[in-house]
This record gives C-alpha cells, structure tokens and sequence, in this order.
DNA sequence: CTTCGTTTTAAACACTTGTTTAATATTCTT
DNA sequence: AAGAATATTAAACAAGTGTTTAAAACGAAG
C-alpha cells in the first residue's frame, strides 16, 4: 500500500524548497535529506547523485517559469487586452514562487549548468499560441509598435521580475518592511502596466 | 622596498573576481589564493576569515553598484536629460560590470549575508544630490508623473539591470551569441530610454 | 653577521562534502 | 508462511572545506 506521499516525492519536494532558496551550491544532499526527513542515502538511492536530482528540479522550475505565459497568450482577447492580463497574471504567479526568476538566472550563470538544454522548446511552445504573430500583424496595421521579440520579452519581464528579484535589497535601501514591500510591489504593477501598454500600443 | 602590487592586494583583487562570478558559496579560500598565485594561509593572514573578505569585497562593489547613479544626478540638467543620460551611463557601466547586479542581489538573499548593513546611506548619499527634490517639485509643477521613489528606482533598475542580468538565459531563449545579444542590448537601451521618458515626462 | 619583526610556507586540524557499501527492515508475490 | 524484491539504515569512503600552527624565508636595523 502507497503512502499518501511516497518517499521519492518527499525528497523531490524538499530538495526543490531547499534548491530553490539556497541554490545547487548552497545546500548539501544532507541537508536535503534532512528537510524531507529521510536518510542520505536515499537522495541517491533515488536519484543517483544530487546534480540529477538538481536537474529535475531545474527542469520543473523552468516550466513553472513559462507556463504562465502560455495560458494567457492562448486566449482570443484583443492584444492590448492579453498584455494587460499578461502582466496581472505574472505579478500574481511571481508572489506565490518569488524565488524563481532569481534561481532560474542564477544557476543559468552556473557554467556547469544545464546550458547546453533545449530551452528553445519553450519558445516554440510560447510561439504555437500564436502571439507572435499576432504580434507580427498589429505591428504591419500599425497598432502596435515596432520591435523585435527579444526587446519585446525584455521589457515585459524587466517590469514583472526585477521588482521581485530585488525585493531584499530595494527592502534594505528604502527601510521597508516585507509587509510594505508587498504593498509596493501592487502600486508598481499599475505603473508597470499603464507604461508598458502606453508604450506599446501607443494612441494616434 | 614593496612591489608594485602587494600580496594583500594581490588576494583582493582575485576575490573580488572569484567571488563575483561564483558567489560566496560557489567558491572556495583555496581558489581565491591560486587565482591569487598565493598560499591559502594567506588569505587568513591578510583578512582573518573568508567571510571577512567577503563583507569587504560585497562593501566595495556595493558603492561601485551605486556610485554611477550620484554622479549624473549632480549634475545641473533639465530632469528629462539627466534621466537619459543616466539610462546611458548605467547601461555603459553594466556593461563593463556585467556580474555586480546579480551578484548584490544574490548576496541579499543570503540569510548570513550582510542584512543588517546600512544601506540606507547609499540613500542618503543620493538624496544629497538633490535628485529627489528635483522630482517632488517637478511632480508638483506636473512636469513629471506623480509616483514615489521606490517606483521610480524600481523602473529604472529593472530596465537597466535585468537585460543585462538575464543575459545567459535570453541568449539561451532566443538562441543568440554573445556578440548578437550585446547588438541587442544597445538596441533595448533606446527603447527603455524613449519608454521611461515618455512615461515619466508624458508631453500634455 | 646577527637579531628582530614580518611575511610565507607546508602540514595538520576538525569538519563537511557527495557517494558507496553492506547489512537490516519492509513489502509484495506465491 | 517462505522467499524474492524493494526500501531504508548506519557506517564508511576519499576528497574538499575553513582555519590554525609551527617552522622556514625574508627584509631591515643594529
């Protein structure tokens, strides 16, 4: 009889907590073991070695890190619409995993890491919504202005994940506490919004 | 009689660099005293302990992170122009200093990091150039969009620094060299300059 | 040259790291 | 219930960690 949460799922999900906020350097398998309350011995019991295990998790977080464009671009929605919606939707996803942009970028920087991965996978799946060519055509009729996909991706996720990433150290520059921060971070996402959209979708 | 660079400064100068690409946990004492050329004894001699090393090294490039911003405010310039010329400068700086942004950010995070820093300086610093009187009296004047300061540093950092931070994973994304990625990083500068100034100064 | 304080070294310290092993406990199948 | 397969354990492994020590090399002053 199965538990409700095996033992391979309990390390998987400790190990994900424990890489996520620590880093692939700043834990050991240890210490993995021990937030999942097992022995070492099972990391690799399970996984074969911690690098494998990190893999795992890497590849999921990644995922978790794309999917929610996905949805929202699949939508049949006027673009300045799914742009307004887009960025709602991230500010909302980033506060429930506030760690993962800064993961995902650090351990892209890791030259042993998984860079050589098929990441473009998930630009073709962004690309099988068909944003981008809805993209493509509002900027031939003119609504939309004109700019490559890699400006367009910059300015979206600067404005979404910057402001989560740097949020301990905009806390100790401005000498907020977590609370106000947070309260910060919903102003910011108007501001955010209203500038993008001008910007992009701009009047006459 | 002293040679032209001491061993002291010799081990410095080599921790800045190991520890601003690897991060305190990524690297080792010993990695720092053969990227030094010196024995590992004396990294303890000079500075006691890593860590210490560390708090001067993160301490250091902390001011280098902030110092680019005071000096264009100094200046006596129409508030639109200093804006673009301090989008300018900053994306100049980060691009001879492409590690800094991630790697205050990253340390932030740490829990034994250096938190409890007075960082508010930094702050205090920048207040004295004037800058954020010069933005309450044009906000008052309606010559600039009311918002506070958190918001507006956070706009212009997140424009500034996540192109430039994010640069493995985009690269990565969108399958680009690292001589593509920096054509597109000047490309961005000018989108990011046009976007915050017409969004901070809107014209009626 | 000798002495003295400073600088540098190799070696050792105790501890943690990722991983493996061999024994034990548990579960499933027949 | 007996046996086979799986899961879990404590212990050990070699290698690496930050740090200390005690001896050696060095430079300047007497």
């Amino acid at each position: 009889m199965k538990k409700d949460t095996t033992t391979e799922e309990k390390i998987k999900e400790a190990a994900r907590t424990v890489f996520l906020t620590k880093g692939f350097e700043g834990c050991s398998s240890r210490e993995i073991a021990k937030a999942a309350g097992m022995n070492v011995a099972l990391v690799n019991y399970y996984f074969r070695s911690k690098s494998q295990l990190f893999q795992l998790i890497f590849k999921a977080a990644m995922e978790d890190f794309m999917l929610s464009m996905i949805y929202v671009f699949s939508t049949d929605q006027p673009l300045e619409d799914k742009m307004r919606i887009f960025i709602e939707r991230e500010y909302d996803f980033l506060a429930k995993h506030p760690e993962l942009p800064n993961f995902i970028i650090n351990e892209m920087n890791r030259e042993e890491a998984c860079a050589s991965n098929e990441h473009s996978v998930i630009l073709e799946k962004i690309a099988e919504t068909g944003i981008f060519n809805d993209c493509q055509k509002a900027q031939a009729e003119g609504k939309m202005r004109k700019m490559n996909l890699i400006s367009l991706t910059l300015l979206v996720m600067s404005n979404c994940q910057y402001p989560v990433m740097a949020k301990n150290l905009m806390q100790s520059i401005h000498q907020l506490t977590k609370e106000e921060y947070e309260e910060q971070l919903v102003l910011h996402k108007g501001y955010v919004t209203e500038m993008l959209v001008q910007y992009l979708f701009p009047k006459q």
